[in-house]
RNA sequence: GGGUCGUUAGCUCAACCGGUAGAGCAGCUGACUCUUAAUCAGUAGGUUGUAGGUUCGAGUCCUACACGACCCA
């Protein structure tokens, strides 16, 4: 790096034209963009007209810098440390102290900038996540009048000796700056940033840029699942990848979203589940093996549902169901002691103690008491008499609840009377058969199945089971769903017969576990809504 | 699917009962060697989401549509 740039000056000023000249060209493609998508209005150019002369501006800019030698697209930079690194170095310096002699080289977004006459301070963001202030003086720098062409946005090189300035602030005394690259738009308002949520999920790269707590965040749920490989992977699973694209969409009851492949001129369906296709993998001979990967569910989004969301599968031979709840609770409670240094943790003001065992409530009981009931709600004559009487109502083109599929009957109980005032961590057992059709039977409980799913603050974090092995039960369990499908359930299991076929090899004792990854993120990162944990959330095109 | 609210400058927001659409930041010009959302002086920037309607006059009222947020099923 130089102050006054000699390496190949033709080359970087080449570059730089061609650089300029490259940015111009992007914009008509996108007035053209903007144009198809405004419908023949002729919007664009009166509307993005202030828009548009900062854009110029800056890339006259661009321009200026050029002359002056600099590089206009740099291809590589090398900072010595992060931002957060020479926090952590200096966590306190003295006003005023010079901080060695040591020459530090920081890269990063221009987030301020003062200029005071013959002194600039600039602070800069990296991505690190922490920000460090540069100071530049007129007397030690040949470039210095360039500053007046970096715009808000723009990224640095800044080399020179760290100091504390007269407040104490961590600062670069530089004796060397280069652009980096230019921004061609300004940034959000330095103040209030980016608060319009639509915005900030169109343009996530914005939100990241000025609002640090959505880096965390996203940071956290990274080093989640990373926490999870690492956990799997000690204990001797294998991670596999099965397929996104399947014939037949099973493992849930859920609405499949539908695509066609042109070459086997098929439709075929993105999972909702990865069930299946791993259970084949127990088949087949692995003894333990999970895959963190993507569902799709054609379905309604809201606060917890996003169409594609994230799973942790797992299925481990030779156990049963309550083994698989030990691990969810070494493994959520370890990972949250992990990445939050304690098993407690704040969700939304409410606190939830990770620490096991949790608590176990039994479904139909939980069922029974939160609904008021005086008989067991597998006595599906009163089960459905009751409900006759307390929920008489139905949704226009809806049966009444109580004329509809046993399996949908307690969904729907389940759904008003116990998930939503769980508080938890808790784990609800032993669900009932009928909405149950991959599990096992209990082995002593007739009726119920052999299965638990882990609540908190009344969102369903996960589901497992003593997974079914008995290849003729499991047909049994397919012909009622698809009885269901026949009677108009479009959400119904579908009858997987390659699925049925493999389990007729013998899967041995299985015990099968599925957790929500963007569930658990908005639990560790304190945030309302799955939106606030997914990069990029489905919406509609503008 | 239903309800409520919202959409005004690049960003964040104003605009009373229907009467010339404003401010801060960002931008531009200038001043300034310890700033911290720097400050100071000046300046430019608008088809008020789209399309209709009512009215002498619409950001404001009405209708439809688009997109979104929140709540409900």
């Amino acid at each position: 790096m130089s102050d006054n740039p000699d390496r190949e000056p033709e080359r970087g000023q080449r570059t730089a034209a061609e650089g300029a000249q490259g940015a111009e060209q992007g914009q008509a493609p996108e007035r053209k963009t903007q144009a198809e998508h405004s419908q023949g209005e002729q919007r664009p150019q009166t509307e993005q007209r202030s828009l548009n002369e900062q854009r110029e501006q800056r890339l006259r800019n661009l321009e200026a810098l050029v002359e002056r030698g600099f590089e206009a697209h740099p291809y590589a930079y090398a900072p010595t440390h992060t931002a957060a690194r020479l926090h952590e170095l200096h966590p306190a310096p003295e006003p005023g102290d010079r901080l060695g002699d040591e020459r530090v080289v920081v890269a990063g977004r221009v987030l301020l900038l003062r200029m005071l006459g013959k002194l600039t301070f600039a602070t800069l963001q990296d991505g690190s996540g922490g920000r460090i202030q540069a100071s530049f003086q007129k007397d030690k720098l040949e470039a210095y009048n360039a500053l007046k062409k970096v715009d808000l946005g723009d990224w640095l090189e800044v080399g020179g000796t760290l100091y504390a300035t007269k407040t104490g602030e961590l600062t670069v005394d530089a004796d060397a700056f280069r652009p980096l690259v230019k921004s061609l738009r300004p940034l959000p308002d330095k103040h209030h940033g980016l608060t319009e949520k639509e915005a900030r999920y169109r343009q996530r790269y914005l939100d990241l840029m000025v609002n640090p707590e959505v880096k965390r965040a996203f940071e956290l749920r990274g080093k989640a699942t990373s926490y999870i490989r690492r956990y799997l992977d000690g204990l001797g699973f294998l991670e596999v990848e099965t397929p996104v694209l399947q014939a037949v969409p099973g493992g849930a009851e859920a609405r499949p979203f539908v695509t066609h492949h042109n070459a086997l001129d098929y439709d075929f369906h993105l999972r909702i589940s990865l069930e299946l296709y791993l259970k084949r993998l127990i088949v087949g001979g692995f003894d333990a093996v999970y895959e963190i990967g993507r569902n799709f569910r054609n379905e309604g989004i809201s606060y917890k549902h996003n169409p594609e969301y994230t799973m942790l599968e797992l299925y481990w031979a030779g156990k049963d169901y309550l083994d698989i709840l030990a691990l969810v609770e070494t493994l959520y409670s370890g990972l949250v002691q992990e990445l939050l240094g304690t098993t407690k943790l704040t969700y939304q003001g409410t606190v939830l103690d990770f620490t096991p065992p949790w608590p176990r409530v039994d479904y139909t009981g939980e069922l029974a008491k939160r609904a008021g009931f005086d008989f067991d709600p597998l006595d599906e004559e009163r089960l459905r008499a009751w409900t006759a009487e307390k929920h008489p109502g139905a949704a226009a083109g809806e049966l009444p609840l109580a004329q509809r599929p046993l399996n949908q009957l307690f969904d729907k109980l389940y759904d008003i009377y116990v998930e939503p005032n769980l508080v938890g961590p808790v784990f609800v057992m032993d669900h009932p058969e009928a909405i149950s059709p991959l599990a096992k039977r209990h082995r002593s409980r007739p009726g119920l199945v052999e299965r638990f799913e882990p609540v908190a603050v009344g969102m369903e974090l996960g589901n497992a089971f003593s997974e079914l092995n008995d290849p003729l039960d499991q047909r049994e369990r397919f012909e009622r769903q698809q009885a269901l499908r026949d009677a108009g359930d479009d959400e119904a299991q579908m009858l997987d017969e390659d699925f049925l076929t493999a389990l007729e090899y013998g899967m041995p004792p299985t015990g099968g576990l599925g957790l929500g990854i963007d569930r658990l993120a908005m639990l560790l990162a304190d945030v309302p809504s799955i939106r606030d944990v997914i990069l990029f959330p489905l919406l509609r095109p503008q």
